[in-house]
DNA sequence: TATTGTTATACTCTATAACTATA
DNA sequence: TATAGTTATAGAGTATAACAATA
């Protein structure tokens, strides 16, 4: 029993999970960045890296050098919309599909780790609890800010 | 419903609530890890900056440039520990446990904004599923990253 | 010689603005 | 003229190492 608030031990814990994540992932040669990329392009394949930028919040500029690197590593690849020939459709390769099912993998081990602490029935709760606060407070589900990597605007 | 585990959910949540909160104190010119280390010196007052530096997890030489804004700001004070004339101690001026009063106070209207989506018996079950994750995962009362910034190691 | 605090340097990361090509 | 993507420049922030004062 201490005198925070669960606002404290919301951003205390949440940090603490980023953290956990990123550390796992980072032994796949990933970053947080490069993750919520490649979700992105996975879940909803062929948009503009604009469109990318706009929803991980961050800049356009920004998925230059993001794209550029998991290109070069084999996982994504650029293709021309043949529609516009200014927009590139980003598009998982059969490497980057497979990185996917291992990062999914990590996810799973994460998830456990970090709630050890908890039996099934309480894991349950506080998925309810998260979701309603998140609901509430407008964040658009599978992004959050960790994977923009910005500063407070 | 989504396929989102809640350490997805735990990071989301806990970047929103650490990014609201820096916006609130942004209000009194505040950052993240200025009240960060203004709450170890409330708590325990005459450490010296390294002891500080070690249980915010940054390095100590951060502190030189954060402990200069705040003393110049009057908040905040170097004593020179008599015994050992190496260490300063550190300590609130009366202005200083002011603008603590004032941070205290957003931090009770942050706590409210952020569960608005719950009931009060739901706030006391999310703090209790909070605390027990935490202390398994071995994260100490009263800091987290946020007030570092610092990157992964 | 070891330690506290400070300063200086280099490095990383990000944001802003110009540039190329396509429309 | 407007937009997608790229590149270049500058700025903020951090870490590392060297330095002065004290033990």
């Amino acid at each position: 029993m201490n005198g925070f608030g669960s606002a404290f031990l919301l951003a205390q814990v949440g940090a603490h999970a980023a953290q956990r994540f990123a550390e796992r992932i980072g032994e796949l040669d990933l970053t947080p960045a490069q993750v919520g990329l490649l979700r992105l392009v996975a879940t909803r394949p062929g948009q503009s890296q604009q469109a990318i930028a706009a929803q991980l919040g961050t800049q356009p500029t920004r998925l230059v050098a993001l794209v550029d690197g998991l290109e070069k590593r084999g996982v994504l690849e650029r293709h021309r919309n043949p529609e516009d020939r200014r927009l590139y459709a980003l598009q998982l390769t059969d490497d980057g599909r497979e990185l996917m099912s291992r990062i999914a993998i990590e996810a799973v081990a994460h998830e456990r780790a970090l709630t050890a602490a908890l039996s099934n029935d309480e894991r349950g709760v506080l998925r309810e609890l998260l979701t309603k606060i998140a609901d509430e407070q407008g964040l658009q589900p599978g992004v959050h800010p960790g994977y923009a990597g910005g500063r407070l605007s």
